[in-house]
DNA sequence: AGCACGCCGACT
DNA sequence: GTCGGCGTGCTC
């Protein structure tokens, strides 16, 4: 039986020795733990992965905190059939586990999944086999030269692997082989070797300005505390937020402690990568859904057992199982990626906090563009707030100006307006890289007939067919439904009537070819980069200036740093400010302005333009004066009187089901016995905006209470009100950020 | 989440 | 007459 190797000191007190019951808390949507059986003089501490029978199948569980249930009778009780030897979950992330259930009214079981998404990790690694010297060698076997060289190498008594042996003496494989049959040498278990290389605090890495140094000295006294707090770091896109924060992962890996950056899209991040190992001189760990199996479990062991202490990943790297973790950063934090609509719905930024409080760990949110709860909690003091107040180096911010469409429309047919068009012309002209920023994937976002009006739909969802004609097909961008572009119109039978109405980036490179036929152009969609390779591939090609004009969607607003990109065209500044969101105007701000700062960086002052057809709307002004905080102020005195959030706590149900009369009538069995009373609100039931989303027939409610009232306890007696057929499902979104 | 049991169409 | 579709329901 292993022993506690984990930085939890109360591990000790809460061993199970006497109990026959144990808790076992097993990774399905169920809605307690299960009480088993403890193995016969064992010691199994809370925390142990166990392997326990369920059914007629087996699974592995955690042994969870908490007294077994005393109604079960002794018959139904099974026993635990193995201990795992792996370090157990801490103290720390089972408290983890049990808040982000019981915030997101997820069964807990359903969240401790997300904390054992490598379940080989669990089993014991592997023995690598090698080959040792015998410590005894018959007399008289015969050393030829091959054989000499292989026991010198060996002379040290450390077992290596049978290739790399060979390798290093230059012999033939068999020759081992036949070294063993002779008595020289001996199989023996290698050593684990640790597949993570420390990054070293004390590398030398690019030097601070002196802004960067006073705001870096704050964020490693933070760390250096010990103790829970969280950091706003903020700071227009170059002015070295990145460089700042890495001062504060230096000083965890000083303290002893692990460091966990979150980034929105970790298989983008090729650029963030080369500047980490500038600074640390190797890589950290990953964590993505991209894994391999194999290092997914090599890098899930490693961070069990501290061995990788800095590790970069997506949303689902905070359910690691760090052991003493001291930093947590999210970088982009204002970033919507972070959201997880799926299964447990939770926002990571939120849930980092929560992480970095349990763990006693600094928490450092990194933004240029903030979200307003965020701007929010460092102005009324909650969060700490460091501000880098200038681009590094002395480079500019862009000018950005606004094209009225209204005024100098594009030709008929066409997207890109003349005072662009010359823009890009002259920016080309003078041998500097130009981009077109448009946030719509394909050739065209819907497709008309022209004889009789019809619009082509998406057989399951309440959403348009998008054409991808590079492809030849036409695209539901929300299943994933795709068909062949009809020769006739499916509904009036007009041969050859359809038109492609509107623009996406495919039909802007059409246009741009037309224009700057000479001109090298990329474009940058999920379509086309679909991976790390093919990132770090297109970065490579922009910075090499291979390429002339990038013709983007959103995946070019994040984390690039493109040096010789001097000019921004934006297609459609006004598209995402439709729609009844709440943080339209946030978002399309934030996007904009992190678009807007990938124009001109070192020489030269980029610039940045903007076509709308609204230039005097609250989000095009703030893009042009560049008053970020005049712009928060304003929202924020939007949502304030009528308790939106941050002012206010929100909380969705969403009603599916096959069946649209089902799905109605919970609806509004959900309305009529919906919670009520000072500072609370139901809003609803109304069709979501996606009515039908993969063949569902949706229907939303919408929960908004003061700040001082929590959500959990009102949905949950108010969802116990109410019977929900089997066809019928209803899903919790505690603190919704999209509203489809 | 699995893997059962349980009622209605095309095969030996 | 069976093999098998996947619709509910249970697992300590």
């Amino acid at each position: 039986m292993h022993t506690i190797n984990t930085g939890d000191a109360d591990e000790v007190a809460s061993v199970v020795a006497l109990a026959a019951r144990l808790r076992v808390l097993l990774p399905l949507p169920l809605a307690d733990a299960y009480d088993y059986r403890a193995p016969v003089g064992a010691v199994v501490p809370v925390g142990a992965f166990v392997v326990v029978p369920l059914g007629r199948r087996q699974s592995i569980g955690v042994v969870w905190d908490g007294d077994p249930n005393p109604g079960l009778s002794e018959k139904r009780l099974r026993s635990v059939e193995q201990v795992l030897d792996a370090p157990p979950m801490t103290a720390t992330l089972r408290r983890f586990v049990d808040w982000v259930a019981a915030y997101t009214l997820s069964p807990p079981g359903a969240v401790l999944r997300m904390a054992m998404s490598a379940p080989s990790a669990l089993e014991a690694p592997a023995p690598r086999a090698g080959w040792r010297r015998a410590p005894h060698p018959p007399d008289g076997a015969r050393i030829t030269p091959p054989r000499r060289r292989v026991l010198d190498l060996l002379a040290d008594d450390t077992p290596r692997a049978g290739g790399q042996i060979a390798e290093a003496a230059s012999v033939a494989p068999a020759i081992l082989r036949g070294m063993a049959d002779a008595g020289l040498i001996e199989p023996a278990l290698m050593p684990r070797q640790a597949a993570f290389t420390r990054p070293d605090p004390d590398h030398p890495g690019p030097s601070l300005g002196p802004e960067q140094a006073t705001a870096a000295d704050a964020l490693r006294a933070a760390v250096s505390r010990r103790a829970f707090s969280t950091t706003l770091l903020t700071g227009v896109t170059g002015s070295g937020k990145t460089e700042v924060y890495f001062e504060a992962v230096a000083q965890a890996l000083r303290e002893g402690r692990q460091a966990l950056v979150l980034l929105p899209e970790i298989a983008l991040s090729a650029q963030w990568l080369d500047r980490f190992r500038g600074r640390f001189g190797v890589a950290p760990a990953l964590w993505h859904s991209e894994l391999t199996p194999r290092t997914r479990r090599e890098t899930w062991r490693a961070v069990a057992e501290g061995e990788a202490p800095v590790l970069v990943g997506a949303r689902s790297a905070l359910f690691l199982p760090f052991p003493d973790l001291g930093l947590i950063v999210v970088d982009e934090e204002h970033e919507t990626a972070f959201k997880q609509e799926e299964g447990v719905v939770y926002h990571a930024r939120d849930m980092a906090v929560v992480r970095a409080r349990l763990s006693s760990a600094a928490c450092v949110l990194a933004s240029a563009t903030p979200s307003l709860e965020s701007t929010t909690n460092a102005a009324t003091g909650r969060y700490a707030s460091v501000h880098l107040p200038a681009r590094h180096g002395g480079a500019e911010m862009p000018d950005v100006a606004l094209i009225d469409l209204r005024r100098t429309p594009p030709e008929r047919g066409h997207f890109l307006s003349p005072p662009l068009v010359e823009a890009v012309t002259q920016t080309l002209a003078r041998g500097e890289q130009a981009m077109l920023f448009l946030n719509r994937r394909g050739y065209a976002p819907m497709t008309l007939c022209r004889a009789c009006g019809h619009r082509l739909r998406c057989p399951n969802c309440t959403a348009w067919l998008v054409e991808h004609r590079a492809a030849r097909r036409l695209q539901c961008h929300h299943c994933g439904h795709v068909e062949a572009p009809p020769e006739a119109c499916p509904n009036c039978g007009a041969p050859h009537s359809t038109v492609p109405i509107g623009p996406g980036v495919e039909r802007v490179l059409e246009e741009a070819t037309a224009l700057w036929p000479e001109a090298r152009r990329l474009v940058m969609a999920s379509d086309t980069i679909p991976g790390p390779a093919a990132a770090a591939a297109a970065a490579q090609a922009i910075q090499n200036r291979e390429v002339d004009l990038i013709i983007g969607t959103q995946i070019v607003a994040k984390g690039w740093h493109f040096p010789h990109l001097t000019l921004v065209g934006v297609v459609d500044a006004d598209l995402g400010l439709a729609g009844g969101d709440l943080r339209a105007s946030e978002r399309t701000f934030q996007l904009l302005h992190q678009v807007a700062g990938r124009a001109g960086r070192e020489e030269h002052r980029g610039r940045v333009l903007l076509q709308s057809f609204a230039p005097e709307h609250p989000v095009m002004q703030a893009l042009v004066s560049g008053d970020l905080d005049a712009f928060m102020e304003a929202e924020a005195n939007d949502r304030r009187p009528g308790h939106w959030p941050p002012f206010g706590r929100l909380a969705a149900l969403i009603v599916s089901s096959e069946d649209e009369r089902a799905a109605e009538r919970t609806a509004r069995d959900l309305g009529l016995a919906a919670p009520g009373g000072e500072g609370v609100e139901v809003l609803g039931p109304a069709p979501a905006p996606l009515a039908i989303l993969r063949g569902r027939h949706r229907r939303r409610l919408l929960l908004k209470t003061r700040r001082d009232i929590a959500v959990q306890p009102l949905l949950q007696d108010w969802l116990a009100k109410v019977t929900v057929p089997g066809n019928v499902r209803v899903q919790v979104d505690v603190d919704p950020v999209g509203f489809l």
